[in-house]
DNA sequence: GGGAAACATTTTAGGCTTAAAACAATTTGG
DNA sequence: CCAAATTGTTTTAAGCCTAAAATGTTTCCC
């Protein structure tokens, strides 16, 4: 425990639980500036994919997951990996379909699932769009020094386990 | 400088500049991460806004604004504080107007503009809703002492600076 | 075998989001 | 003063995104 109270109004602990409403003001403040980062991050890496490449940064994501993927995925894995819903990737899937990036076949063993992959034309222009967009995200966090990329990646696992735990235990 | 070195392929830094490409691994996967913690708590907080308020979070962030803007606020005021664009807001505060909890007028003194604020009904409902988000991004952060927070947000600044100047140098 | 449950995907309806162009009003500099 | 630049907002066109319902397929298990 940290010898500072980080609730100065609070002099005793045994009157705090049921009364006085916590404050949670740091919390908020936390989150709210965690979601500055990421929108400003995305909005620098989405205008860039945009001008560069006149590519959307969902089209990029997707990319992204099946060049890990030279199998190919089904569309399930590819919204759970991503972390959008399923509708949201058939509509993906169907552009990039028609604009010759992706492959798409149903599984001969189940025919419920589809399995997409990178054509040949998407995979080369994902690997140029990756060795550049590679250099902006350093750009982007430059001023971190390694020690700081290795603290916050610490900082924001523990958050990532944190907001789980409280997301299973809504939803268990 | 840190004892250990992060790229262990570089024999010495002179010959590094120009030939090696440079490794860039550490900063993407610290951007991956962050975009994860971020969709993550962010997907929590829409479910349980809409579960609990039947509201999408964009009108609920908008109000957010509005809350700590008694006299209300203009268009563009609202778009640069939540980073999006002109147009997103023209159709959130249509739909806001619509539902009784914005009220918005030309300003007096410059027929351009345009002055928003919130109702009564709106200003109510915001504040219940305010107090219970404020424990669900409590219990999300749960597992992180005061010291991860004071930590976290130390190096989220850090962060924001140095994407902030990322984005000024392409776009001076 | 056959019905129920589970699963993968698509569809639907509605809202969100952006970039760019268009429009309207004000400010500025000659 | 007045044309040009700037500013604030809306419109447009396209795409992204979600939750929920619908559809088709497979698995479970009695």
């Amino acid at each position: 425990m940290p010898a500072e109270s980080e609730r100065t109004e609070m002099l005793d602990s045994e009157t705090k639980a049921v009364e006085t409403p916590e404050d949670h003001a740091d919390e908020l403040r936390l989150w709210l500036r965690l979601l500055t980062c990421t929108t400003l991050i995305e909005g620098e890496v989405r205008g860039r994919l945009r001008q560069r490449f006149d590519v959307t940064l969902p089209r990029f994501d997707l990319m992204a997951q099946l060049d890990k993927a030279p199998d190919g995925m089904t569309l399930s894995d590819v919204s759970k990996r991503m972390m959008v819903s399923n509708g949201n990737v058939t509509g993906l899937v169907e552009r990039l379909v028609e604009s010759g990036h992706l492959d798409r076949r149903t599984s001969e063993t189940d025919r419920r699932v589809q399995v997409i992959r990178l054509t040949k034309l998407g995979r080369a222009e994902f690997r140029k769009m990756a060795a550049e967009h590679e250099t902006w995200i350093a750009d982007l966090f430059a001023e971190l020094s390694p020690k700081d990329v290795r603290e916050l990646m610490r900082l924001l696992a523990k958050t990532k386990a944190s907001a789980q735990k409280s997301a299973a235990r809504r939803r268990p």
